[in-house]
DNA sequence: TTGATATAAATCGTCAACGATTTTGATGTT
DNA sequence: AACATCAAAATCGTTGACGATTTATATCAA
């Protein structure tokens, strides 16, 4: 068999899986019935969502509507429109008459992927640097502080996690909320590359150019931070080996002979 | 009551709009009853999309599913997926249990969608002065050419689609589909913002930054082209008067009225 | 006439079922 | 044993219908 989906949730615990009728007895605080809905499809886009950047989901695997169904006891409608919207966001992909599966960028996607990365980050971090409040310096180096003690994690989706957070705050700092999706989009799409072909990443090298990047902030240097940031992604695009990836189908056939 | 849904649609003249069962006779040539789903779908989009552009439908406008049913044919799930589509693309607004609206952007919005665009384009000018070959050039002369025979033309959406297609011309250049998707979006929004405030833009103006911008690459000059494409979105932006806004609910309401 | 209230119409969200397509598994032949 | 053919299961695409919500209309009191 191909891959199955699993997706035990962790950081949403448990949305209560009531769905039959209305409410059952309580007495239907706030938003009611109206908002379950809305609620709980916004629930399992997360939870398809926080699998694949923990690389719990990985490219390749089958997202089959009627299983899909059960573990989130919904009907087919509302799987379908998540997964239209997942499609969207190039997370998965919907072959018509063959079912979803997580998306799996060829080497050709992976560089328009960064390129549009440094296209937009580059002036992300310009504007960032331009208006940047002493608060977000400061929060910027927490993050900093924070990445060092999982610089030597070796589980790899924990430092992803971090490096995430920070590209994310920058962004938040340059106060745009569509480079904030876009920049979204691409950061997701980039677990799936990391996902696929196993970058030898070396964690505290890119802490250090992050680092400069905040120093680079700090100063006001636009054109350094600039520069910097542009150099910093080269390097995180340069670790990945288009060559050896770690296999989609591949994999697949692998579990069905083991 | 409100405004109503024409789109009569002139580009894609008319698509045989059978949808009755499957193929009523012919021998259903090649994609078959598959694609047939798919393009229809696609046809719909296709002439929201155009009416956005073209002005026909502006801000505001409600779109009922059972009008849009009856329109082309199909059943409500067909048209629902557009819908969701076109909210992902921002064209269009889903409220909850009240219906679908063409997108109105605020003047916050507005704000943000040109900073978005000034952030990309200058990216992809960039991207297209470093990698222009000959015939590149040679085409966005061209389209300088007849954008300058429209520059006259009192009808604003033929101006509109001429600059719209310039700058596209220019990110098709740069080569990245990721930026071309997003500055694709970002046009289109733009055109939702143009039918709403109304801009008295100066076409022959905007014709002359065009033509500047073709300069720059053609001498290769790199810090120009970028400078002058971020001079350019400025000045675009510049044009817009927030205050002055063709009314959304407001024309409703006047309608209503007369 | 104006305003509020109640009824009716329109519209949306959800679901279950049917037909079509794909994939899987079995059977038989070379 | 390997391959082709065929039947069965799984999965997807589409439709129509039902209940819930919103909006429009009509009625009545002040």
């Amino acid at each position: 068999m191909n891959q199955s989906v699993d997706m035990s949730n962790e950081s949403t615990a448990a949305v209560p899986q009531r769905r039959n009728r209305k409410a059952e007895a309580a007495p239907d605080l706030g938003a009611g019935v109206a908002a379950a809905g809305v609620d709980i499809e916004q629930h399992i886009y997360q939870t398809v969502f926080d699998s694949v950047l923990n690389q719990r989901l990985t490219p390749g695997t089958k997202l089959p509507e009627p299983a899909l169904c059960e573990l989130f006891n919904v009907s087919r409608a509302v799987i379908r429109k998540v997964l239209q919207r997942l499609e969207h966001e190039r997370i998965v992909e919907l072959r018509p008459n063959k079912g979803a599966v997580i998306a799996a960028p060829t080497p050709e996607e992976t560089r328009q992927i960064f390129e549009a990365r440094r296209a937009l980050e580059v002036s992300i971090v310009e504007l960032a640097t331009r208006r940047h409040k002493p608060e977000d310096l400061e929060e910027l180096r927490h993050l900093l502080d924070h990445e060092h003690g999982v610089t030597h994690n070796p589980y790899q989706p924990a430092w992803a996690a971090c490096a995430r957070e920070f590209h994310l705050k920058i962004a938040t700092v340059a106060g745009n909320p569509i480079l904030i999706n876009y920049l979204t989009e691409l950061m997701t799409r980039c677990s799936l590359i990391v996902a696929l072909y196993q970058p030898i990443g070396n964690a505290a090298c890119e802490h250090a150019e992050h680092r400069r990047i905040v120093d680079y902030m700090a100063k006001g240097d636009v054109a350094s931070a600039r520069a910097e940031m542009g150099k910093h992604l080269r390097s995180l695009e340069d670790n990945i080996c288009l060559d050896r990836k770690a296999s989609v189908q591949t994999l697949a056939q692998m579990l069905n002979i083991g």
